[in-house]
DNA sequence: CCCATGTCAGTATCACTGAAATAA
DNA sequence: CTTATTTCAGTGGTACTGACATGG
């Protein structure tokens, strides 16, 4: 399970403080999240959050950069790159929204499709292998706890002592 | 709350897929840590991953950098950088194992001990903020998911149908 | 005039792969 | 010789800030 550092050079002992420990799983997740999206891209194409974005706009067709940019939690001007390099590989067609010329509405290609319609080789294939194996209590807890840990990073309300 | 994708310009409705939007929440949370992390980058001085570097070395001196990558997991080469970096900027110390020169053992500089003993404004402190808000026994449950998840996604086994 | 949408330029970190150097 | 530790070069994606163009 490692989950104390056990040192191959150096004895100092122990676990660690919990707040730590909590932090290095957190990071690890996170970690797995990059690594997996490298492997993804290599396999499939695409990366994590390009994916995570071709879903959004397959369920949603015709969503604006905008309400994705806020689904994702991301910056407008991160967006803007996935969206680019989705729309270099021809999985992504923006057209101007009729009535608002700044608005791009976004729809997938054909190509784009059969890449959401794909299930296996993905991280949504790693997490919900992973969410089979814990109890439902157990699921949505963990569920409240992101949102709630969300909530905060992107409050920004943890600067003073 | 925002649970569900509010369009203000695409009526598409309801809520995501459950897969789906646990996806969501732990990508919202992966992006949160990196924004958090250039915010400290900026008011600290240290990165989400230098810092947790920081007080992995300040809680056991004289690791080598082959179990700080274990226990962060990520890849040698990556953490390389991180120790760069902490280093060109005065915090961290490298000394030769004695025994094994091939070995870096790290330990930190005063001012490396300075911002580890901070607290405030850290991602720490956002993390310990958003616990304090949920039950022990929720909390308890998210940290066994987290290392589940993180199991599977180091594991990479999730590449058949 | 003011606000919203979206892009662009510039910058930095991270994370990998693959190869190499060094030492056990 | 084989293995382990660590660095280096190269690549690519993400994410920001701040400025800008365009449109409501």
């Amino acid at each position: 399970m490692a989950s104390t550092v056990t040192s191959r050079s150096n004895g100092a002992p122990g676990p660690l403080p919990d707040n730590l420990d909590f932090m290095r799983a957190l990071w690890a997740v996170a970690h797995g999240l990059e690594r997996t999206s490298k492997r993804m891209r290599r396999d499939l194409g695409v990366t994590g959050p390009q994916r995570l974005a071709l879903r959004l706009i397959g369920l949603r067709p015709g969503l604006s950069a905008r309400d994705l940019s806020d689904a994702l939690h991301v910056h407008p001007s991160t967006l803007t790159g996935v969206l680019q390099r989705l729309q270099a590989q021809g999985l992504l067609a923006r057209v101007e929204a009729s009535g608002d010329r700044r608005r791009a509405v976004l729809r997938l290609t054909r190509r784009g499709a059969q890449i959401n319609a794909r299930r296996s080789g993905t991280v949504e294939a790693a997490v919900g292998a992973a969410l089979r194996d814990v109890t439902t209590r157990d699921r949505a807890a963990t569920r409240r706890v992101l949102a709630t840990l969300a909530a905060r990073l992107d409050a920004g309300d943890f600067r003073q002592p």
